[in-house]
DNA sequence: GCTATTTTTGAGCGAACACTCACGTTATGA
DNA sequence: TCATAACGTGAGTGTTCGCTCAAAAATAGC
């Protein structure tokens, strides 16, 4: 007997990313935020309950959607090294100029995780588990990459994970900057090959 | 005959610096700005015109301040590499827990990068300069590093140091996840590492 | 068509924002 | 000592912030 709600949740979350990612938090206000979902402030409140509600809501899309990412790359490769180099690459050319799909070159959740500290207590406490559980799955991928050999037995896997995670932090960030696409992927290659040394060899 | 000013312009500039490295842009008020200046506003507008004028002064400061320690840092290396290397450390060690004199683990010029593109263009301007400029020097030491044998003659001296810049981002933006000192202090030297492979040994 | 239930709407709330200015204060040169 | 000119002050400006709620609109069962 109720009546439907006319708007689609997914939908609108997937928008509040595209909007917080090109703005960042301070930067968008509750103004465009309504533009950006086609809803009015009493729809948005009744049902995220306040902006931090929608913006945790939509970090965490952030960052399921980039899990999936990264497992549907890591698909295309046996050799879990090389998927992690082709990987740096990559991002190196997807950030090197931003479009719709893409709003900005910084992740949304490092931009979060620094505009957050000292001001928002459970922002940045997300951002930061967020960030701890993709640092989980690039560990688990190396320590896939141990068992079959391409790591030295006693490789430190998830020391390497944040090796390897600070480099996404860093080419992503330095991407703001707004280099050349041909720097930008030079830097990606030059962060792949770091993984180098650290490779077995047969 | 005028009467002379009773607050010290320096003195405030490093005390704004404090509060915009540890609350960022958005974070800091006018209200906070005037209690850690002990300036009213009056004196604040007709001393630096604006928020993004002071806030634009305290960037160039710290930045010019992060250029004194990197030089003072050097001062203490024959060997360029050695003290890139070290450098690394010591901001591993740094960042591992903030104090008074250094009120953010991440970098303030990063944290201004990330949070005003797409939102306010002479701030991320600003950022992007004084980044290009630390690029400079770093490009200016490994030209140096590689003139006096330590780098292979073929180097490109901008790319690395751009790599070089690139893990200093990661290494003190992942601090702010608030990693063990023993975590960061591991990751600073595997950062250190990197440069291994491009030394030249005799 | 009518009723019950839910959703959508947007004018408007108090608070906080960056900022101004008329006025009181203070040091200096004469 | 007094006149002068710059400085310091803080109440108050208009604006924008996140957010609320009473009323209008819309659906589904009867």
């Amino acid at each position: 007997m109720p009546r439907p709600p006319s708007y689609d949740r997914e939908t609108a979350l997937a928008s509040a990313v595209g909007l917080f990612w090109h703005k960042g938090y301070h930067g968008s206000s509750m103004k465009p935020i309504e533009r950006a979902l086609d809803m009015r402030p009493g729809s948005i409140y009744a049902t995220f309950g306040s902006k931090d509600g929608l913006f945790s809501e939509a970090l965490a899309r952030y960052a399921h959607q980039a899990g999936e990412d990264l497992a549907c790359h890591m698909a295309g490769y046996n050799n879990v090294l090389d998927g992690l180099q082709a990987f740096l690459v990559k991002i190196a050319r997807s950030c090197s100029e931003p479009d719709s799909s893409t709003p900005a070159r910084a992740c949304l959740i490092v931009k979060t995780l620094l505009e957050s500290s000292n001001t928002n207590t459970a922002l940045h406490q997300e951002a930061k588990d967020l960030l701890t559980a993709i640092e989980n799955a690039f560990t688990e991928l190396l320590e896939a990459a141990r068992k079959q050999g391409e790591l030295a037995p006693d490789t430190d896997c998830r020391r390497l994970a944040r090796l390897y995670q600070s480099q996404i932090m860093g080419l992503r960030s330095i991407a703001e900057r707004e280099l050349s696409r041909t720097d930008l992927e030079q830097l990606g290659q030059d962060m792949a090959a770091i993984l180098e040394p650290y490779r077995v060899h047969n």
